[in-house]
DNA sequence: AATTTATCCTAATCAGGATTAGGCTTCAAT
DNA sequence: ATTGAAGCCTAATCCTGATTAGGATAAATT
């Protein structure tokens, strides 16, 4: 009886630095392919085969490196959010350190939004199929959510200090309106060249600082976006 | 062989009157039911037992009303926009007819937020819903969209025309943003006491129109919803 | 009352996709 | 050149939930 003890947990790399001793790598290639067709398929609709067909595999394969299909998928929404986060703030580190709280709070709108629609199927994948996920899952993701709420929040907080927003609004509906716009534009942009990254953004940005009311003459408006 | 023909094709009740002969209530009630469950579970969670129980009735029973699952909740996300756009257009012909295209845009936003967290589990459902639905199912649905988008982006042209939301902005990307945040309310609301609809609301309107930039004191806020 | 028709139920059947069993290949180290 | 773990494949199996078959039951009609 009793076969070799195959199959590792399906533990995550260790924080360490044992990255891709071999078959790291596939596994990688399973992530990115599933994050794929989440952003595109969403919870319901995606298929381990599909998911094994683009990472050049077979759908029972996939049980080498994840221990079930949620594994995988938690995974690979948790990451939507970590690396949206990492993103951000990376970005506004490397603003000039005098910038006012209002532009590193727009800053930081836009690079979301960008790393969204422009760079990560990670983060587009979070951003369409969190809401669909079974309870408990949905629970663990939360965890990460709120961590990057946080984030947010005190960046809004410190444009409220700075007097850039009004501390009248509450913050955490108008986080909410912000990030819902945002992840909303997963469902609607279009990659060809019908929609415009930077030109969603940047009016996100300004809904979120002056509106979209006709401009007083004398009112400087943001103009667009230039953090790198 | 060939026994009755029973079962009709599931049709929808003729645009006539004959509306509840007997089971027609039935077939409301399991449309509701399935529109309370969608607008929890999501497209992917729904199951035909969850609606049936809600409905009292058996996950079979269900084919006698309708052709299929799809069928179903075609029906209930189709009706989410119907009803939405209708719960929205009756407001507006309540207003005062000399009000300016920008309070009735206003007043647009509020009802449809109102309307979706207060009132309608079809307008949550399909706002949840949608985005995770099979590509023929959408594109049927998207037609109900389409007209509603049409409807708001009306409003949208006639609050630029009168001055009160700067041309220069992109309709569809405002539009779309708008939506967006609108929609997104449903992940996050607190039908509990811990979330407020009408701040909710005002707060969106808000944003659209002035942006949460601190009031100069001399400019006037949109106020509180009144709407009827 | 008898017959029809509309509604609904119960107990299968079916289908599709996740999961598992067990074995085959590498490849690195001996 | 062997060997053993790591990495992967194929072909079942399993499960779950949609769907269907074949009647009940009830209301309406004659």
């Amino acid at each position: 009886m009793a076969s070799a003890p195959r199959k590792r947990p399906a533990a995550e790399p260790r924080a360490g630095q044992k990255l891709s001793p071999r078959g790291e790598l596939k596994r990688t290639q399973i992530l990115d392919a599933a994050a794929e067709v989440l952003a595109v398929r969403g919870f319901a609709g995606t298929m381990l085969s599909e998911i094994a067909e683009r990472a050049g595999t077979q759908a029972g394969s996939l049980y080498y490196h994840f221990a079930s299909r949620e594994d995988l998928i938690e995974e690979v929404l948790r990451r939507g959010v970590t690396l949206t986060m990492a993103h951000v703030r990376a970005a506004l580190t490397e603003l000039a350190p005098e910038t006012s709280a209002r532009d590193r709070l727009a800053a930081a709108i836009r690079e979301h939004v960008r790393f969204q629609l422009d760079v990560s199927a990670y983060a587009r994948a979070s951003a369409r199929s969190t809401g669909q996920v079974p309870a408990e899952m949905r629970a663990r993701i939360n965890r990460e959510f709120r961590r990057y709420g946080v984030f947010l929040d005190e960046l809004i907080m410190e444009a409220m200090a700075d007097g850039a927003i009004d501390p009248g609004v509450d913050r955490s509906a108008l986080r909410m309106l912000l990030i819902g716009a945002a992840n909303w534009t997963t469902e609607w942009f279009r990659p060809d060249g019908t929609s415009n990254v930077d030109e969603i953004a940047d009016l996100l940005v300004r809904l979120m600082l002056s509106g979209v009311a006709k401009p007083k003459p004398g009112r400087r408006l943001p103009k667009k976006s230039k953090v790198d």
